[in-house]
DNA sequence: GCAATCAAGACAGGTTGCCTGTCTTCTCGT
DNA sequence: ACGAGAAGACAGGCAACCTGTCTTGATTGC
């Protein structure tokens, strides 16, 4: 083992290829959450993305759910009994199996459809006004390459 | 608003940058943490990495770590005394303040950089392989410059 | 056509990683 | 030499995950 193993300082340079994809990430994420915030939506948080993120138009079970975000379903019930709460989504019972229930969004779920919307729109924009809309389309490209990849 | 909201299997097209740039790194950081337990330190999960990532050699003090891990000295504290308790840090006093202590990696701490040094360059070589090395400096180099514009 | 199995979700309880607030100890500038 | 402030310990709380178990209803095999 070489030596001067901790040192992050020194280790840091050039930055972990990790680091440089979860950065961006983060930076958005937060800025997403508090835009939700400052739009009255302040009870919407990071883990809730992974309800909204996956609920299709008809409605979806919960099981469902969990496994799209690879979460337990008892975990995913806690997020919706969450939501539910606080009025983003309903649960309506499953013509097809009286043992299921679907969770659909409502209309102030759908405001925070609106609002990231907006958010992604404005996020690339900005992005493309720092290094130009080629490299962010170059980016875009390589990053679905690897994505595929994966 | 326009119709058909919800339904992330539509508006999953063209896949949103946020959700591109998280995936590689989610799994990357499964994978590193799942070989860090195969390797006989299954202890260590990812909120470690906020304690080791930024150690210095000489040792670095809680309320430092804190702040560079962008989380409260008391949370810092937690994941610090958890590392110490299965012996990846060791907390000295600080000679130039009576206050503070000094938390370093120890021997079994330095097996983790080891560990992680090699996965960084199995991941890349993975990457590599899979886009070619022109694209993964591409993309090196595109993520340099974004993460520099925020 | 009914029993056995399986799927959906509810309920109980536990852990971890975060938080705020407060307290003690020590340092340092005036 | 003392008051402000920093370092860290201690108390308590909450959110987001987990495993395990139970009920209800659907499906399937004989």
């Amino acid at each position: 083992m070489s030596s001067r193993l901790p040192n992050t300082a020194a280790r840091r340079r050039p930055e972990n290829l990790g680091v440089l994809l979860r950065e961006p990430f983060r930076i958005a994420s937060e800025d997403l959450h508090r835009r939700f915030a400052e739009r009255g939506h302040p009870e919407v948080r990071p883990p809730h993305g992974n309800v909204m993120q996956y609920l299709d138009d008809e409605g979806t079970r919960v099981s469902v759910l969990a496994e799209r975000a690879q979460i337990t379903k008892q975990s995913m019930a806690e997020l919706v009994a969450h939501l539910e709460r606080h009025g983003y989504v309903e649960r309506t019972r499953d013509p097809s199996d009286r043992r299921a229930k679907l969770v659909r969004s409502t209309a102030r779920g759908n405001e925070l459809y609106a609002i990231a919307r907006e958010f992604v729109a404005e996020t690339e924009a900005l992005w493309a006004e720092k290094l130009g809309k080629a490299k962010i389309r170059q980016l875009r490209t390589l990053l679905e390459e690897l994505n595929a990849a994966l």
